[in-house]
DNA sequence: AGGGTTGGAAACCGATCTGTTTCCATGACT
DNA sequence: AGTCATGGAAACAGATCGGTTTCCAACCCT
């Protein structure tokens, strides 16, 4: 029994693993168990079931984030701060209990783009193109709002492979995007941009 | 009443459409009252539910095939014949009724890689893959091993964009696609090929 | 026409689903 | 000490889950 924090804490973080791990259908007695929590209490402080799922959504973005981009402390160029989102996906990828980006496959899971926990994807997904463009305009990169949604693309496409278990020599997600980099001109030496 | 197919048919059918708008947890009574078919029947078919969703899987594999590579008759260069694929998956997404891949949603939702739907879905992975790779080789690409899975890679990235309804230009496929071509030196002129 | 196979309709099983409710133990404040 | 809010345990509701079984109508072949 878990009972550190609040109820509202310890079911947020019970359904942020639970969801995750076994997916959006888990029953919410599991979850409740988990959480160290009545059901009484649960639907006191959340609506419904599917309101739980956004809210814990929600609440896991800071730290995902926080796991993904470097700090504001990393003055490295731009495309390195950008391949280190790549990296530390490769990272979370080799550690095997990777189930995918947890954005996606909630999305997935609900099938309905409208669920609350599909719009918090969504915004999720929102802010690491926003973080790619950013750094891209940084960059002086030519059109990064094409270049920081491939960016996107290629770290879900990333996620994607590490679900199927597909073959994978490592470090693909970061290769592409250098890959990509390259071709649009973004160097690492900061002023080598612009390069066409 | 679809009395047209024999029950395994309309069961399979039944199942390919109905897993992948409703996902997996979709109750086996609906999809037999879909099939037009008796529980009773559809566990003299079928060993149980997970072996439905691995063969209805399977058996969607040649006809999803079909709709994205181009056929032998399809002369052009291997390039364009690789495009293609994203071309038709863009087609897919227009639609609107797109739900992502049906092998990557599938095995997104079933979580465990040993289920035989999973299995299906990495071998489904795979044949893209291999037909990237063989477009590869003709056009003589330098790795075709790597840019044969970066490329399968993209193809999951636009179907992930796809599934959480992020902004897209249309075409972001395509465009990534030829643009990790470009950078390979992947040209439309067969023989310009190992550009370096 | 008669015998046997196929297969749908539906009841049934125990378990689980989301959501509600009752009851009671605990702790804080005055 | 006595009151009150918090919140866990657990029963409950009606529906549905995967899977099995019974029963019977419709068809096949001869």
């Amino acid at each position: 029994m878990t009972t550190s924090a609040t109820p509202r804490e310890r079911l947020l973080e019970a359904a942020g693993e639970l969801f995750y791990r076994d997916g959006v259908n888990i029953g919410v007695d599991a979850l409740c168990k988990a959480a160290g929590v009545s059901k009484k209490s649960m639907y006191q402080l959340f609506r419904s079931k599917d309101e739980l799922i956004a809210e814990s959504l929600a609440s896991r973005g800071p730290s995902y984030q926080a796991l993904l981009h470097p700090g504001p402390e990393d003055e490295r160029p731009a495309r390195d701060r950008i391949l280190t989102v790549f990296e530390r996906q490769d990272e979370l990828v080799a550690r095997g209990d990777f189930l995918g980006c947890p954005y996606v496959s909630t999305a997935v899971e609900l099938k309905n783009p409208e669920h609350p926990g599909s719009v918090v994807a969504r915004h999720f997904k929102q802010h690491l193109t926003d973080f790619f463009h950013r750094e891209l305009v940084k960059a002086g990169a030519e059109d990064p709002g094409t270049l920081a949604i491939q960016l996107t693309m290629i770290f879900d496409g990333a996620s994607a492979r590490a679900v199927v278990r597909a073959q994978d020599l490592g470090g693909i997600g970061v290769l592409t995007a250098a890959a990509l980099l390259d071709a649009a001109g973004v160097r690492s030496t900061e002023l080598a941009t612009q390069a066409g």
